[in-house]
DNA sequence: CGTTCCATGTAAGGCGTTACATGATTAC
DNA sequence: GTAATCATGTAACGCCTTACATGGAACG
Protein backbone atom coordinates (compact mmCIF):
# COMPACT_ATOMS: atom_id res chain seq x y z
CA UNK A 1 0.00 0.00 0.00
CA UNK A 2 2.37 2.48 1.20
CA UNK A 3 4.35 2.03 -2.12
CA UNK A 4 1.58 2.91 -4.58
CA UNK A 5 0.88 6.08 -2.24
CA UNK A 6 4.50 6.94 -2.31
CA UNK A 7 4.03 6.84 -6.20
CA UNK A 8 0.79 8.67 -6.21
CA UNK A 9 2.71 11.61 -4.46
CA UNK A 10 5.18 11.53 -7.22
CA UNK A 11 3.03 11.46 -10.02
CA UNK A 12 3.04 15.06 -9.64
CA UNK A 13 6.40 16.38 -8.36
CA UNK A 14 10.03 15.04 -7.53
CA UNK A 15 9.97 14.39 -3.55
CA UNK A 16 12.21 13.15 -0.92
CA UNK A 17 12.02 10.88 1.70
CA UNK A 18 11.51 13.47 4.09
CA UNK A 19 9.31 15.30 1.95
CA UNK A 20 6.86 12.27 1.67
CA UNK A 21 6.51 12.22 5.26
CA UNK A 22 5.53 15.61 6.06
CA UNK A 23 3.09 15.70 2.92
CA UNK A 24 1.51 12.75 4.55
CA UNK A 25 1.13 14.38 7.56
CA UNK A 26 -0.39 17.62 6.09
CA UNK A 27 -2.62 15.68 3.99
CA UNK A 28 -3.74 11.77 4.64
CA UNK A 29 -2.10 11.23 8.03
CA UNK A 30 -5.88 10.85 9.12
CA UNK A 31 -5.97 7.74 7.27
CA UNK A 32 -2.96 7.09 6.02
CA UNK A 33 0.49 7.47 7.34
CA UNK A 34 3.94 5.83 7.77
CA UNK A 35 7.03 6.43 9.18
CA UNK A 36 10.51 7.06 7.90
CA UNK A 37 11.42 3.20 9.03
CA UNK A 38 9.03 2.26 6.62
CA UNK A 39 9.21 5.01 3.90
CA UNK A 40 13.33 4.93 3.12
CA UNK A 41 13.09 1.16 2.54
CA UNK A 42 10.05 1.44 0.47
CA UNK A 43 11.52 3.86 -1.69
CA UNK A 44 15.05 1.49 -2.00
CA UNK A 45 12.76 -0.99 -2.96
CA UNK A 46 11.02 1.36 -6.38
CA UNK A 47 14.35 2.66 -7.24
CA UNK A 48 15.78 -1.57 -7.29
CA UNK A 49 12.31 -2.49 -9.51
CA UNK A 50 12.64 1.10 -11.81
CA UNK A 51 9.86 2.43 -10.82
CA UNK A 52 11.66 5.66 -9.48
CA UNK A 53 15.09 7.07 -10.07
CA UNK A 54 17.12 8.99 -7.69
CA UNK A 55 18.70 12.56 -7.59
CA UNK A 56 21.34 13.56 -5.46
CA UNK A 57 20.91 17.46 -4.88
CA UNK A 58 22.17 20.09 -2.33
CA UNK A 59 19.21 22.04 -1.71
CA UNK A 60 19.75 25.48 0.24
CA UNK A 61 23.03 23.62 1.45
CA UNK A 62 20.56 20.46 2.54
CA UNK A 63 21.97 16.75 0.78
CA UNK A 64 18.18 15.43 -0.39
CA UNK A 65 17.85 12.28 -2.84
CA UNK A 66 15.13 13.78 -4.71
CA UNK A 67 12.81 10.52 -6.19
CA UNK A 68 11.12 10.89 -10.06
CA UNK A 69 9.04 8.26 -10.79
CA UNK A 70 9.44 6.29 -14.60
CA UNK A 71 7.25 5.34 -17.10
CA UNK A 72 7.46 1.74 -15.80
CA UNK A 73 6.05 3.48 -12.31
CA UNK A 74 3.55 5.21 -13.45
CA UNK A 75 2.08 2.43 -15.43
CA UNK A 76 2.60 0.29 -11.72
CA UNK A 77 0.36 3.18 -9.91
CA UNK A 78 -1.86 3.10 -12.49
CA UNK A 79 -2.83 -0.27 -12.58
CA UNK A 80 -3.36 -0.53 -8.92
CA UNK A 81 -5.60 2.55 -8.96
CA UNK A 82 -7.58 0.82 -11.77
CA UNK A 83 -7.60 -2.47 -10.24
CA UNK A 84 -9.94 -3.33 -7.49
CA UNK A 85 -9.19 -2.39 -3.77
CA UNK A 86 -10.09 -5.18 -1.04
CA UNK A 87 -12.40 -3.28 1.06
CA UNK A 88 -11.72 -3.32 4.20
CA UNK A 89 -14.13 -3.08 7.38
CA UNK A 90 -11.42 -1.85 10.35
CA UNK A 91 -9.78 0.21 8.30
CA UNK A 92 -11.28 3.62 6.53
CA UNK A 93 -8.60 2.39 3.06
CA UNK A 94 -11.13 3.05 0.69
CA UNK A 95 -10.20 6.91 1.43
CA UNK A 96 -6.46 5.93 0.08
CA UNK A 97 -7.41 5.32 -3.83
CA UNK A 98 -10.11 8.71 -3.77
CA UNK A 99 -6.98 10.65 -2.95
CA UNK A 100 -5.89 9.65 -6.54
CA UNK A 101 -8.92 9.52 -8.11
CA UNK A 102 -7.91 12.55 -10.71
CA UNK A 103 -5.63 9.88 -12.52
CA UNK A 104 -8.88 7.84 -13.40
CA UNK A 105 -11.25 8.74 -15.98
CA UNK A 106 -14.95 9.68 -15.15
CA UNK A 107 -15.93 6.22 -16.39
CA UNK A 108 -13.53 4.44 -13.90
CA UNK A 109 -14.17 6.71 -10.97
CA UNK A 110 -17.88 5.96 -11.58
CA UNK A 111 -17.79 2.63 -11.47
CA UNK A 112 -15.23 2.08 -8.30
CA UNK A 113 -17.64 4.54 -6.64
CA UNK A 114 -20.48 2.37 -7.53
CA UNK A 115 -18.75 -0.80 -6.08
CA UNK A 116 -17.76 1.11 -2.46
CA UNK A 117 -21.39 1.70 -2.25
CA UNK A 118 -22.47 -1.56 -2.80
CA UNK A 119 -19.78 -2.98 -0.45
CA UNK A 120 -20.95 -0.59 2.42
CA UNK A 121 -24.27 -1.31 1.57
CA UNK A 122 -23.68 -5.14 2.31
CA UNK A 123 -21.96 -4.67 5.74
CA UNK A 124 -24.66 -2.21 6.76
CA UNK A 125 -27.04 -5.01 6.15
CA UNK A 126 -25.16 -7.48 8.16
CA UNK A 127 -25.17 -4.85 10.99
CA UNK A 128 -28.57 -4.11 10.61
CA UNK A 129 -29.72 -7.53 10.91
CA UNK A 130 -26.96 -7.74 13.81
CA UNK A 131 -28.72 -5.15 15.40
CA UNK A 132 -32.18 -6.83 15.80
CA UNK A 133 -31.23 -10.46 17.53
CA UNK A 134 -28.43 -8.46 19.53
CA UNK A 135 -31.15 -5.84 20.83
CA UNK A 136 -31.46 -8.20 23.65
CA UNK A 137 -28.73 -10.10 25.01
CA UNK A 138 -26.38 -6.93 24.40
CA UNK A 139 -25.34 -4.17 27.03
CA UNK A 140 -25.36 -0.41 26.33
CA UNK A 141 -21.82 -0.47 25.29
CA UNK A 142 -21.81 -3.40 22.71
CA UNK A 143 -25.14 -1.72 21.44
CA UNK A 144 -23.67 1.71 21.08
CA UNK A 145 -20.41 0.28 19.21
CA UNK A 146 -23.20 -1.17 16.72
CA UNK A 147 -24.78 2.04 16.20
CA UNK A 148 -21.63 3.39 15.38
CA UNK A 149 -20.70 0.87 13.07
CA UNK A 150 -24.14 1.85 11.30
CA UNK A 151 -23.69 5.40 11.36
CA UNK A 152 -20.34 5.01 9.88
CA UNK A 153 -21.49 2.79 6.68
CA UNK A 154 -24.05 5.30 6.18
CA UNK A 155 -21.65 8.13 5.86
CA UNK A 156 -19.26 6.19 3.72
CA UNK A 157 -22.66 5.76 1.66
CA UNK A 158 -23.92 9.38 2.00
CA UNK A 159 -20.21 10.13 1.37
CA UNK A 160 -19.95 8.17 -2.10
CA UNK A 161 -23.27 9.12 -3.41
CA UNK A 162 -22.67 13.07 -2.76
CA UNK A 163 -19.00 12.52 -4.63
CA UNK A 164 -20.44 10.30 -7.61
CA UNK A 165 -23.32 13.35 -8.37
CA UNK A 166 -20.15 16.20 -7.93
CA UNK A 167 -18.12 14.39 -10.15
CA UNK A 168 -20.74 14.07 -12.89
CA UNK A 169 -21.55 17.67 -12.67
CA UNK A 170 -17.87 18.08 -13.05
CA UNK A 171 -17.41 16.09 -15.72
CA UNK A 172 -20.20 17.24 -17.74
CA UNK A 173 -18.74 20.99 -17.16
CA UNK A 174 -15.68 19.91 -18.35
CA UNK A 175 -16.35 17.35 -21.21
CA UNK A 176 -19.88 18.85 -22.10
CA UNK A 177 -21.03 15.14 -22.20
CA UNK A 178 -21.34 14.40 -18.84
CA UNK A 179 -18.19 12.10 -19.59
CA UNK A 180 -20.32 9.80 -21.78
CA UNK B 1 -4.71 -5.62 21.38
CA UNK B 2 -5.63 -9.28 20.42
CA UNK B 3 -4.71 -10.47 23.47
CA UNK B 4 -6.90 -8.06 25.30
CA UNK B 5 -9.85 -8.77 23.31
CA UNK B 6 -9.26 -12.43 23.89
CA UNK B 7 -9.69 -12.06 27.58
CA UNK B 8 -12.43 -9.48 27.15
CA UNK B 9 -14.96 -12.23 26.03
CA UNK B 10 -13.47 -14.50 28.07
CA UNK B 11 -14.60 -12.67 30.94
CA UNK B 12 -18.07 -13.59 30.58
CA UNK B 13 -17.71 -17.40 29.50
CA UNK B 14 -15.07 -20.04 28.31
CA UNK B 15 -14.55 -20.01 24.47
CA UNK B 16 -12.54 -21.84 22.32
CA UNK B 17 -10.48 -20.71 19.79
CA UNK B 18 -12.84 -21.39 17.12
CA UNK B 19 -15.65 -19.32 19.18
CA UNK B 20 -13.45 -16.56 19.44
CA UNK B 21 -13.74 -16.14 16.02
CA UNK B 22 -17.16 -16.64 15.33
CA UNK B 23 -17.85 -14.62 18.23
CA UNK B 24 -15.41 -11.82 16.76
CA UNK B 25 -17.53 -12.50 13.28
CA UNK B 26 -20.59 -11.61 14.62
CA UNK B 27 -20.24 -8.95 16.81
CA UNK B 28 -16.62 -6.78 16.23
CA UNK B 29 -15.50 -8.18 12.94
CA UNK B 30 -16.60 -4.38 11.09
CA UNK B 31 -14.31 -2.85 13.69
CA UNK B 32 -11.34 -5.42 15.08
CA UNK B 33 -10.83 -9.50 13.64
CA UNK B 34 -8.51 -12.19 13.87
CA UNK B 35 -7.87 -14.80 11.90
CA UNK B 36 -7.18 -18.30 13.53
CA UNK B 37 -3.20 -18.00 12.62
CA UNK B 38 -3.47 -14.99 15.06
CA UNK B 39 -6.06 -16.55 17.84
CA UNK B 40 -4.11 -19.57 18.22
CA UNK B 41 -0.92 -18.68 18.80
CA UNK B 42 -2.48 -15.84 21.41
CA UNK B 43 -4.14 -18.13 23.46
CA UNK B 44 -1.06 -20.09 23.84
CA UNK B 45 0.76 -17.21 25.04
CA UNK B 46 -1.79 -15.94 27.33
CA UNK B 47 -1.76 -19.84 28.63
CA UNK B 48 1.97 -19.54 29.50
CA UNK B 49 1.53 -16.42 31.17
CA UNK B 50 -1.03 -17.89 33.20
CA UNK B 51 -3.76 -15.31 32.27
CA UNK B 52 -6.36 -18.38 30.85
CA UNK B 53 -6.27 -21.83 31.88
CA UNK B 54 -7.83 -24.86 28.73
CA UNK B 55 -9.27 -27.63 29.16
CA UNK B 56 -9.72 -30.20 26.55
CA UNK B 57 -13.44 -31.30 26.57
CA UNK B 58 -15.52 -33.64 23.87
CA UNK B 59 -18.48 -31.70 23.17
CA UNK B 60 -20.96 -33.53 20.83
CA UNK B 61 -17.98 -35.70 19.47
CA UNK B 62 -16.11 -32.54 18.98
CA UNK B 63 -12.48 -32.16 20.60
CA UNK B 64 -12.16 -28.58 21.94
CA UNK B 65 -9.68 -26.82 23.97
CA UNK B 66 -11.62 -24.47 26.21
CA UNK B 67 -10.20 -21.54 27.50
CA UNK B 68 -11.59 -20.09 31.02
CA UNK B 69 -9.84 -16.80 32.18
CA UNK B 70 -7.88 -16.85 35.51
CA UNK B 71 -7.73 -14.48 38.12
CA UNK B 72 -4.46 -12.49 36.56
CA UNK B 73 -6.24 -12.59 33.44
CA UNK B 74 -9.11 -10.42 34.48
CA UNK B 75 -6.42 -8.28 36.40
CA UNK B 76 -4.43 -7.86 32.93
CA UNK B 77 -7.64 -6.99 31.07
CA UNK B 78 -8.89 -4.59 33.73
CA UNK B 79 -5.58 -3.12 33.73
CA UNK B 80 -5.34 -2.74 29.63
CA UNK B 81 -9.25 -1.39 29.84
CA UNK B 82 -8.57 0.88 32.50
CA UNK B 83 -5.01 2.46 31.47
CA UNK B 84 -5.16 4.99 28.30
CA UNK B 85 -5.81 3.17 24.91
CA UNK B 86 -3.57 5.24 22.44
CA UNK B 87 -5.75 7.36 20.19
CA UNK B 88 -5.41 6.25 16.17
CA UNK B 89 -6.10 8.17 13.41
CA UNK B 90 -6.30 5.25 10.95
CA UNK B 91 -7.83 2.98 12.66
CA UNK B 92 -11.39 3.30 14.81
CA UNK B 93 -9.38 1.30 17.83
CA UNK B 94 -11.88 3.89 20.07
CA UNK B 95 -14.39 1.22 19.86
CA UNK B 96 -12.57 -1.91 21.24
CA UNK B 97 -12.44 -0.83 24.58
CA UNK B 98 -16.07 0.97 24.21
CA UNK B 99 -17.33 -2.78 23.37
CA UNK B 100 -16.49 -3.57 27.69
CA UNK B 101 -16.90 -0.84 29.12
CA UNK B 102 -19.67 -2.63 31.10
CA UNK B 103 -16.46 -3.45 32.83
CA UNK B 104 -15.51 -0.52 33.92
CA UNK B 105 -16.85 2.44 36.45
CA UNK B 106 -19.37 5.18 35.64
CA UNK B 107 -16.23 7.49 36.52
CA UNK B 108 -13.97 5.67 34.48
CA UNK B 109 -15.99 5.38 31.59
CA UNK B 110 -16.59 9.11 31.62
CA UNK B 111 -13.23 10.20 31.72
CA UNK B 112 -12.61 8.19 29.00
CA UNK B 113 -14.99 8.97 26.65
CA UNK B 114 -14.43 12.91 27.43
CA UNK B 115 -10.51 11.86 26.64
CA UNK B 116 -11.86 10.50 23.38
CA UNK B 117 -13.84 13.46 22.60
CA UNK B 118 -10.96 15.81 23.42
CA UNK B 119 -8.81 13.58 21.34
CA UNK B 120 -11.29 13.52 18.17
CA UNK B 121 -11.76 17.56 18.26
CA UNK B 122 -7.86 18.01 18.76
CA UNK B 123 -7.72 16.25 14.72
CA UNK B 124 -10.93 17.89 13.64
CA UNK B 125 -9.45 21.07 14.44
CA UNK B 126 -6.20 20.46 12.44
CA UNK B 127 -8.45 19.12 9.61
CA UNK B 128 -10.46 21.88 9.75
CA UNK B 129 -7.50 24.41 9.36
CA UNK B 130 -6.52 21.94 6.30
CA UNK B 131 -9.85 22.66 4.62
CA UNK B 132 -8.98 26.13 4.39
CA UNK B 133 -5.31 26.04 2.92
CA UNK B 134 -6.31 23.31 0.77
CA UNK B 135 -9.25 24.84 -0.73
CA UNK B 136 -7.75 26.40 -3.66
CA UNK B 137 -4.88 23.71 -4.55
CA UNK B 138 -6.91 20.47 -3.65
CA UNK B 139 -8.27 18.87 -6.42
CA UNK B 140 -12.40 17.23 -6.08
CA UNK B 141 -11.34 14.20 -4.49
CA UNK B 142 -8.91 15.18 -1.89
CA UNK B 143 -11.41 17.55 -0.85
CA UNK B 144 -13.68 14.86 -0.61
CA UNK B 145 -11.28 12.68 1.51
CA UNK B 146 -10.86 15.70 3.44
CA UNK B 147 -14.31 15.90 3.69
CA UNK B 148 -14.97 12.51 4.45
CA UNK B 149 -12.41 12.95 7.76
CA UNK B 150 -14.13 16.26 9.20
CA UNK B 151 -17.80 14.23 9.00
CA UNK B 152 -16.24 11.02 10.32
CA UNK B 153 -14.74 12.75 13.59
CA UNK B 154 -17.92 15.14 13.86
CA UNK B 155 -19.64 11.41 14.24
CA UNK B 156 -17.31 10.51 16.41
CA UNK B 157 -17.83 12.95 18.64
CA UNK B 158 -21.04 13.06 18.52
CA UNK B 159 -21.84 9.48 19.38
CA UNK B 160 -19.58 9.94 22.46
CA UNK B 161 -21.56 12.90 23.56
CA UNK B 162 -24.29 10.47 22.86
CA UNK B 163 -23.11 7.64 24.47
CA UNK B 164 -22.20 9.93 27.53
CA UNK B 165 -25.57 11.16 27.98
CA UNK B 166 -27.51 7.84 27.98
CA UNK B 167 -24.90 6.32 30.58
CA UNK B 168 -25.23 9.12 32.70
CA UNK B 169 -29.29 8.43 32.89
CA UNK B 170 -27.87 4.53 33.16
CA UNK B 171 -26.09 5.09 35.99
CA UNK B 172 -28.39 7.22 37.74
CA UNK B 173 -31.52 4.64 37.21
CA UNK B 174 -29.27 1.71 38.32
CA UNK B 175 -27.21 3.74 41.34
CA UNK B 176 -30.01 6.46 42.17
CA UNK B 177 -27.14 9.13 42.37
CA UNK B 178 -25.69 9.01 38.84
CA UNK B 179 -22.48 7.97 39.72
CA UNK B 180 -21.30 10.51 42.10
C1' DC C 1 -18.66 -41.49 -0.15
C1' DG C 2 -17.64 -36.78 -1.26
C1' DT C 3 -18.34 -32.12 0.45
C1' DT C 4 -19.01 -29.01 3.95
C1' DC C 5 -18.42 -27.62 8.52
C1' DC C 6 -15.99 -28.12 12.98
C1' DA C 7 -11.60 -27.72 15.14
C1' DT C 8 -6.55 -27.07 16.02
C1' DG C 9 -2.39 -25.84 14.85
C1' DT C 10 2.41 -24.42 12.23
C1' DA C 11 5.53 -21.90 8.91
C1' DA C 12 6.73 -18.33 6.04
C1' DG C 13 6.38 -14.01 5.03
C1' DG C 14 4.44 -9.10 4.69
C1' DC C 15 4.19 -4.81 6.39
C1' DG C 16 4.82 -1.87 9.57
C1' DT C 17 6.73 0.30 14.01
C1' DT C 18 10.22 2.03 17.51
C1' DA C 19 14.65 2.95 18.69
C1' DC C 20 18.92 3.84 17.34
C1' DA C 21 22.93 5.99 14.72
C1' DT C 22 24.67 9.78 12.05
C1' DG C 23 25.52 14.26 10.54
C1' DA C 24 24.58 18.97 8.55
C1' DT C 25 22.23 23.45 9.10
C1' DT C 26 19.56 27.03 11.30
C1' DA C 27 17.86 29.93 15.08
C1' DC C 28 18.45 31.97 19.37
C1' DG D 1 27.23 26.76 21.84
C1' DT D 2 23.27 24.27 22.13
C1' DA D 3 18.83 23.11 20.81
C1' DA D 4 15.69 22.32 17.15
C1' DT D 5 14.92 21.07 12.61
C1' DC D 6 16.39 18.92 8.33
C1' DA D 7 17.75 14.66 6.33
C1' DT D 8 18.96 9.67 5.65
C1' DG D 9 19.28 5.36 6.95
C1' DT D 10 19.57 0.46 9.71
C1' DA D 11 18.24 -3.27 13.07
C1' DA D 12 15.25 -5.51 15.91
C1' DC D 13 11.10 -6.71 16.68
C1' DG D 14 5.74 -6.92 16.80
C1' DC D 15 1.80 -8.35 15.05
C1' DC D 16 -0.72 -9.92 11.82
C1' DT D 17 -2.01 -12.63 7.38
C1' DT D 18 -2.05 -16.46 4.01
C1' DA D 19 -1.27 -20.92 3.00
C1' DC D 20 -0.63 -25.18 4.47
C1' DA D 21 -1.29 -29.62 7.23
C1' DT D 22 -4.31 -32.55 9.81
C1' DG D 23 -8.29 -34.98 11.25
C1' DG D 24 -13.12 -35.97 12.92
C1' DA D 25 -18.24 -35.32 12.33
C1' DA D 26 -22.46 -34.29 9.81
C1' DC D 27 -25.14 -33.95 5.60
C1' DG D 28 -27.02 -35.44 1.40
Amino acid sequence: MLEYIILGFLMDRELSGYDLKQTMASSTSYFFDASFGSIYPALKKLETRGDVRATEVVDGGKFKKLYAIQATGRETFRAWLAGPIPFSRTKPDHLIPVFFYRFLSPEERKERLEKLISEAQAVLGELAAQEEDVACKADLYQHSALAFGLQYYRLVIDWCRRLLQEDAVTSYIETGDGGQ
